[in-house]
DNA sequence: GGCAAAGGTTGAGGTTATCAACTGTTGCCT
DNA sequence: AGGCAACAGTTGATAACCTCAACCTTTGCC
């Protein structure tokens, strides 16, 4: 039984740590999602998307790290709960800018408010504990 | 623009930092999943299972926050590639507990190792914070 | 003008997920 | 003992995601 324990060092002890933490906030996530009518991925889209700088739908897709032809389907929806709008793009008629609309700007507003929310455990660190987790995460993240 | 931006605490950051890092991530896990010849969910089933400790199906469902109906098609896969066996229950004749077999044993060992490589961007960290992030995270989760 | 390449969409195919309905088994309860 | 509600797991229907290949339009280059 020896064999199947391999040293750990403390970074990957760390990591593996932050992997649970994230698979016990996963009901969360689909349940944040579905109070929004949206569905997970929907929730994710228009996360990524900024009301204030419209790209174009290719972007959208290398930052879900997808096909485009995912985000079709996808942005399908939230044009059809009025949340984005495709509008065509100025110089290069072959691209379709996303622009959030106002309503979906208040919602994803409330949206990332939902996500920010912190789970108990890390809540229940003491102050120093908290803000030193965010220095050395700023750290390695920038 | 001011509206938009809310005061955040240190957690929040640090939460959402963690966030970003698991979203970096996201398409590492997709590939290992593939390198193994098994889809993301049957990953994450083989990784929930104890090769020591032989569950009941539903255990698992409870386990990876999903319907029973659900693991009875992930299971089909696992044991399609011999990696999981359905035993009958000793003392109820209802339950289906999940043995992992030797094979099933064995990639679950490559898996958990490959999984627990750490992302760059915490590997680049000070010895001394790689440390303190652990032990934050250890009082955390406990 | 011709043509390769890019941006998006469509359609096919495979997987995950949920729910409702069903079978078989168990255990309680009178 | 018999009846019956509850549980474990499977099946089928349905919906969503995701990828790939094929396609259309537009673009930019030669």
């Amino acid at each position: 039984m020896d064999a199947a324990v391999t040293r750990r060092t403390p970074l990957e002890d760390a990591w593996t740590l932050m992997g649970e933490l994230f698979w016990q906030m996963r009901p969360r996530m689909v349940r944040v999602a579905g109070e929004f009518g949206l569905s997970p991925p929907q929730l994710f889209a228009l996360k990524t998307l900024d009301p204030d700088n419209p790209v174009p739908m290719s972007a959208l897709a290398t930052a879900l790290h997808c096909d485009n032809s995912n985000v079709t389907g996808l942005v399908d929806g939230l044009e059809a709960q009025g949340l984005v709008e495709r509008r065509p793009g100025e110089h290069d008629r072959r691209v379709r800018m996303l622009v959030v609309t106002e309503r979906g700007g208040a919602v994803r507003d409330r949206l990332t408010a939902a996500m920010q929310e912190v789970p108990p455990q890390l809540a229940a660190l003491s102050a120093a504990d908290q803000q030193a987790l965010r220095d050395i995460l700023r750290r390695a993240l920038g």
